[in-house]
RNA sequence: GCUGAAGUGGUGGAAUUGGUAGACACGUUGGACUUAAAAUCCAAUGGCCUGUAAGGCCGUGCGGGUUCAAGUCCCGCCUUCAGUACCA
């Protein structure tokens, strides 16, 4: 019987999927007894945006290194949780939706479909009966429903928690809001009981608002045109959005803001309790960016203004000879002298002018500007001079600092730039060249009260008299920004909120959803507003509890609706906790499925994620503790990064048509004009004869340029061009690398002839594209996986041509699980013809072999070191490594003939969790009739690895040399004196005595000569 | 610049606490089977030296060190990848 691994692959998801194998239970389902008494496992991936390309090799990666978790887990009797779902909310489906006029609901059905179908056909063991869709109603109920609860929430700074929005009215109507310590969007103003009482409602909402941890505020944004909509930091990559690469600009605009500040020092904290990987927890805390130092308050000169400014270095004060605000500041146009205003505004208006991108692209460059103001010393009451730079930044801090040369590099660049003094506070430290930073080896000098100090003294010190002065105090500072939570997008959540005299309302929650209303167009509406601005059903009736028309909108019982919609983060900051209870429409989850998941064990995923996803998750969990929702205050107890798989793109070099370069140096482009005359007859000829018999140009890179005249005959050439106002002499041309799929390409980096022309569908393709005696020059690079790239490789042919059990031990065997690494099928062979072994070794020409004769001992010993390999193995997720375990057990039974079902149907379960096709097949072989993934995972017995003897090797001076077989329980003194007596041994010593022998026992015999 | 991870044959990668470096595969070479191909099986395979064998020398990015013994520990460099950055 041979081993037909797509037969048996379908017949066994088709049993899986038709039997519900991996159902989890939630207690309320429990049917008594057994399921009870297992213990909860829950295993996560994170689920995957359903994009028009399908699934790629990199995607199942993380899949199946979770799949054989919980299989594992399963084998071993967990109650295991592994559910699997789509964010299907996002902008690939909108963009779609904008160029074809196709509804994204719809593209999103069929995408999913195509996911689907995938997932199935690599057999993991997801519990689909709790799919969730970030797109649909019945989940987006309960991302409005979290909204809510965070607007209706306030964070105390006292008890470090959230708390509902009543206590805080409750105390302003009590005692007003000057015992309050809580987060706030500006600085409010102090009020008592009395003047609350009096404020208007509308009043008392908007300084309510500003209270609640989701709040409307105008804010600088980062706006993307090209994109119609806002994006967040962390969707931002090098000053350009993250997806296509347009560019971002600051813009005011008024903005739901989720204030995730609140938490930042929480979100620090607790990455101590979580088994993270550290290189993200270390993202993490960057991002994070916890500073801890002082305000200070340095009064300007002849004017009631102050100026505020945080800095990490108190003790280096007495070192500040000049103070720099950005440009943006607000003090700077009220501060600024007459005499400085036209030299001030004209270099705000070009800063204002730089875009973010230019101003990080150029750091180097110096530039500020004297407002003619000056500070006052805290201390010395010395007056400095103020200036604005842009290298100072209105967004971190208090958008100014106080500079400090001597301690700062930026600080002692600019004073040189504009020979500011550079006073030297500090002790045996040479400053003429460069600024002295290192806080560890600070003493201070020159400082009046702190000389002689060194930095955490110092620092101390100052703080304390600045408390003193009134001026200052200790203050930590975050990098982390509140997050904006608003896109104008038509394809997110819409928010649960309508206007009343500009004033936000929440909609009753027992309203919710509210669903996405149809739109003719998805693009944003003449007037600029959001693509929601083009719903004509886009209105609120307080009455009747319903979306209506807007025509209807009278704002006294039908108010407007929200038209921004909420960001991707939104729908993927609870999902896995819906995944407990994904059905349940009265409550998010019930108490009784969180009491009883409590969190995610597992959670496998791309570090891509570690600022967005995990950071926002965080966030959220967090408030849903602090709101006794959930009992955890992380939703993941250990998380692992699977490394990406990236893909061999191919390319080739292309002889671009050919620039003529004008006097003005501008390059045009001349296929245009010369249509007819510059044609594939006059380009064949260029690089098929002249480039390459003339070997003018041996090594093509991209990039290159050269001359038509030096490569081809100047009279022949000149006749093309007659007639025409070209001059030869001025025609360039270049090479460019484009990229080809990479199924256009053999395994010998040769172009395959057919496919390639059905790709490149332009007959003439071969005169333009650089050869070397008539092959294609072709380069390979390792890239990531795109789309655009054209090295996407999908495991469809894989699973077609060697089966799903085939695609997931290779894609486990490629190496670390954590380990980025190129795609490569070369090695896939390998794992498939040890499927087919570990066939043979239950089937032959004559059918099953597999008899209830007596295993060996060595039988034994190879299959109890397997399962104690793997077995650890899994728990330190090396499974690569464990491939290579079956790999020698298959062999090593071969070679010992071995037909004991007593040792080949345990193997079969511990091969199951990596190709469990292939495990559930030969099972039902050997006559079982359950599936074998609730089969008890057989229990390593170490007696049958226990040796007698070992194989010593002997080393001589730590070289090893020989080796000699010596009985276990044999001591040092004998195994020395059997190691010197041993004639190869006397050879190796040829007459020397050994100083010293060292016997390490059951290890080694090392001796010193 | 800072932070984190990593550097081992032709390739992917093993080597769990310092104890036989290169497991397991791929590839390559030779052989068997076959009309042939595929598939399968067998053997060899880090480099160098010695005619072969036996054996020796060199080998885990580079330079030092600790140790009987270092891919592994310590010090100093170099390189690559990832994250982050006028963060005061």
């Amino acid at each position: 019987m041979k081993y037909h691994f797509n037969d048996i692959e379908a017949k066994w998801q088709k049993f899986w999927a038709d039997n519900k194998i991996f159902k989890a239970t939630n207690p309320s389902s429990f049917g008594g007894g057994q399921e009870e008494a297992k213990p909860k496992y829950y295993v996560l991936d994170m689920f995957p945006y359903p994009s028009g390309a399908g699934l790629h090799v990199g995607h199942p990666l993380g899949y199946i290194a979770s799949d054989i978790y919980a299989r594992y887990k399963r084998h071993k009797g967990f109650n295991v949780l592994h559910p699997q779902g789509y964010d299907s909310f996002g902008l690939p489906a909108e963009q779609y939706a904008i160029q074809t006029g196709q509804h994204p609901a719809i593209t999103t059905e069929e995408n999913i479909k195509t996911y689907r179908r995938q997932l199935d056909q690599i057999g993991f063991s997801f519990d689909w009966s709790r799919e969730v869709r970030t797109s649909d109603p019945k989940y987006y109920k309960w991302t409005q429903w979290i909204f809510i609860q965070l607007y209706n929430s306030w964070y105390c700074k006292r008890s470090q928690q959230a708390f509902d929005i009543s206590e805080l009215i409750k105390v302003f109507v009590e005692e007003g809001n000057t015992g309050v310590n809580a987060y706030c969007d500006k600085e409010i103003e102090p009020f008592t009981a009395k003047e609350w009482d009096v404020f208007s409602n509308k009043q008392q909402q908007e300084i309510l608002l500003q209270y609640r941890l989701t709040y409307l505020a105008e804010s600088e944004v980062n706006w993307c045109p090209a994109l119609g909509t806002v994006l967040a930091n962390d969707e931002i990559v090098n000053g350009v959005s993250e997806r296509g690469g347009h560019p971002v600009i600051r813009k005011k605009m008024t903005q739901w803001s989720m204030r995730i500040s609140a938490y930042a020092e929480r979100l620090l904290q607790d990455l101590e309790t979580i088994d993270w990987p550290e290189s993200l927890k270390e993202t993490q805390r960057n991002w994070i960016g916890k500073s801890v130092g002082a305000q200070v308050e340095f009064r300007v000169q002849s004017s009631e203004f102050r100026v505020s400014v945080f800095t990490t270095r108190p003790d280096t004060i007495f070192g500040a000879s000049f103070m720099t605000l950005s440009p943006e500041h607000e003090l700077v146009q009220k501060i600024t002298t007459p005499e400085q205003k036209a030299e001030i505004e004209a270099y705000i208006e070009a800063t204002a002018k730089r875009s973010e991108r230019d101003r990080m692209a150029d750091v180097k460059t110096i530039s500020g500007v004297f407002t003619g103001a000056y500070a006052e010393h805290p201390f010395t009451k010395q007056p400095i001079p103020i200036w604005i730079g842009d290298y100072v930044l209105a967004s971190y801090g208090t958008g100014a600092v106080m500079s400090v040369p001597c301690g700062d590099q930026r600080d002692y660049d600019f004073a040189k730039h504009f020979n500011i003094a550079i006073p030297n506070i500090f002790e045996g430290v040479d400053i003429s060249q460069e600024a002295f930073a290192d806080k560890d080896t600070t003493i201070i000098a020159n400082s009046d009260f702190i000389n002689g100090l060194n930095h955490k003294d110092a620092t101390k010190k100052v703080i304390l008299a600045l408390e003193k002065l009134g001026q200052g105090e200790g203050k930590i500072n975050f990098r982390l920004r509140d997050a904006v939570f608003s896109r104008q997008r038509y394809w997110g959540e819409p928010f649960p909120v309508y206007y009343v005299d500009g004033m936000p309302q929440m909609i009753d929650v027992e309203n919710l959803p509210i669903r996405l209303p149809e739109v003719e167009k998805y693009l944003p509406t003449e007037t600029g507003e959001p693509p929601l601005g083009n719903a004509t059903v886009w209105a609120w009736d307080v009455k009747q509890c319903s979306v209506v028309s807007n025509q209807l909108i009278d704002n006294k019982t039908v108010f407007p609706l929200e038209l921004n919609t909420m960001p991707g983060w939104a729908g993927s900051s609870q999902y896995f906790n819906r995944y407990m209870d994904p059905h349940n429409s009265a409550e998010i989850f019930s108490k009784e499925a969180i009491d009883y998941w409590q969190q995610v064990d597992l959670y496998i995923g791309g570090s891509e994620h570690a600022t967005g996803h995990l950071l926002y998750s965080r966030f959220w969990q967090k408030f849903m503790f602090d709101k006794g929702l959930v009992p955890h205050d992380e939703f993941a107890k250990k998380l692992i990064n699977q490394g990406m798989i990236l893909g061999m793109s191919a390319f080739v070099y292309r002889i671009n048509g050919g620039y003529y370069k004008y006097e003005s140096g501008f390059d045009e482009e001349l296929d245009v004009y010369f249509d007819n005359i510059f044609d594939d007859h006059f380009l064949y000829r260029i690089v098929s004869f002249d480039l390459l018999d003339g070997n003018l140009i041996e090594e093509v890179i991209a990039g290159d340029k050269f001359n038509l005249i030096d490569i081809f005959d100047k009279e022949s050439i000149k006749e093309y061009f007659e007639g025409t106002p070209f001059d030869v002499d001025k025609i360039t041309f270049t090479v460019s690398k484009i990229h080809v799929p990479v199924d256009c390409i053999d395994l010998k980096n040769q172009i395959i002839d057919e496919k390639f022309a059905d790709w490149y569908k332009d007959e003439i393709y071969s005169s333009e594209l650089f050869r070397t005696n008539g092959v294609f020059k072709v380069s390979r690079e390792v890239e990531k996986m795109s789309k655009s790239k054209y090295n996407v490789v999908s495991p469809d042919a894989i699973c077609e041509q060697y089966g799903a059990d085939s695609l997931r031990l290779y894609e486990m065997f490629l190496g670390p699980l954590e380990q980025a690494k190129p795609w490569n099928t070369a090695g896939i062979t390998g794992v498939h013809s040890f499927l087919k072994k570990l066939w043979k070794l239950y089937f032959d020409d004559k059918g099953l072999k597999v008899t209830d004769s007596e295993s060996t001992k060595d039988n034994l010993k190879t299959l109890h070191k397997t399962i104690k390999k793997v077995e650890e193995d899994i728990i330190n997720f090396s499974f690569n490594t464990s491939v290579s375990t079956f790999m020698i057990a298959v062999n090593e039974l071969t070679s010992q003939k071995c037909t004991s079902k007593e040792i080949l149907e345990p193997l079969l379960i511990v091969i199951s969790p990596y190709a469990p096709h292939i495990a559930e097949e030969l099972w039902n072989q050997l006559g079982n009739t359950e599936s074998i993934s609730t089969a008890k995972f057989p229990k390593f017995n170490k007696k049958h690895l226990i040796e007698s003897s070992k194989n010593y090797p002997i080393s001589f001076n730590g070289k090893m040399r020989f080796t000699m077989e010596l009985p276990l329980d044999m001591n040092k003194e004998d195994i020395e004196a059997a190691v010197l007596a041993n004639d190869k041994t006397k050879e190796q010593l040829q007459g020397r005595t050994p100083k010293k022998v060292i016997v390490v026992l059951g290890k080694i015999v090392n001796i010193v000569g």
